[in-house]
DNA sequence: CAGTGTGCGTTTGGAAAACGAACCCGTCAA
DNA sequence: TTGACGGGTTCGTTTTCCAAACGCACACTG
């Protein structure tokens, strides 16, 4: 299977990661969540080069994650910004943060925290069930075929 | 800055992207969630090449995870499982389906649906706070540098 | 009004990775 | 002894990636 053609399959991960499932792109994305929005400043955050990064923003504006958005004119600027698609990345962003905290984080911790600004506490992304609200790991469920789709 | 170089950044999501953030990686994760244990049946599901795979499945062994394990001497022959660490992927694999199920499926809807055997119903995941358990979208985290830690 | 700076890219060759196809290895079964 | 099975490796070609340089529109400065 060519990577052009995995977003044609007929599975939602594969074509997830056909967008986003770039190196590049998942640190670009994460600094797009952190407030980053220019070109000369992802470029200068991720240590992309030029061509790279113009070719992940295309696509991601292509993809309706981005949206190129003037900012100024005369010499006319844009900038990148999450639309609400892109935004409802934000947990896989998290995810892949979380990971990194718990895994692969040195004696010092992880280099940032993220705190819940409604409840005011240092947090953990948890996974849960919208259905009746409790923790959800990969034991917890059963996966079942479009065809094999019965009510809820 | 190289692929090689990406892991040592001081950055979870990086350091996290260095192991799984590859095209093939993913879907490799996604098989074995649901299931998928061997070479051959990886080659058969995802019509990825052999060489690709193999080198995939060493570099997930020496992260740590998956695991290499026997399943039958004469002629020794082994199976990959995802270890504690790799089922901890979890969210992030779940998170990718489900950005697909919302944003990328056809008339059809989604091709699978996931099913929480606890209280039997299908469910969408929702990422909640530790804390609080209330559920937390982009907006709602203000993130803070390890230096900055304060109390949780 | 020439020169310099800024923001955002594109072009260009060389290096790395992915590709398909073929090959290899140990074991068993016909 | 020929073939099949499971699990890879080797090989030569095509794709993609990289770093550095270049382009371009406009603004500011002297």
């Amino acid at each position: 299977m060519r990577w052009s053609e995995i977003g044609s399959e007929d599975c939602s991960v594969a074509r997830t990661v056909s967008i986003v499932g770039d190196r590049w792109t998942l640190l670009i994305l994460r600094d797009c969540f952190l407030g980053v929005r220019r070109f000369e400043a992802f470029q200068e955050k991720l240590g992309i080069t030029r061509p790279i990064l113009a070719d992940r923003l295309r696509k991601l504006v292509s993809a309706g994650v981005l949206a190129k958005i003037p900012y100024q004119e005369r010499p006319l600027r844009h900038e990148y910004r999450l639309t609400e698609k892109g935004l409802s990345l934000y947990p896989i962003i998290v995810g892949l943060a979380h990971w990194g905290d718990t895994h692969l984080s040195g004696e010092d911790g992880p280099p940032l925290f993220r705190r819940h600004r409604a409840c005011g506490h240092l947090f953990d992304p948890v996974l849960t069930c919208s259905e009746c609200g409790e923790a959800v790991g990969p034991r917890d469920v059963s996966v079942e075929a479009r065809s094999a789709k019965a009510s809820d």
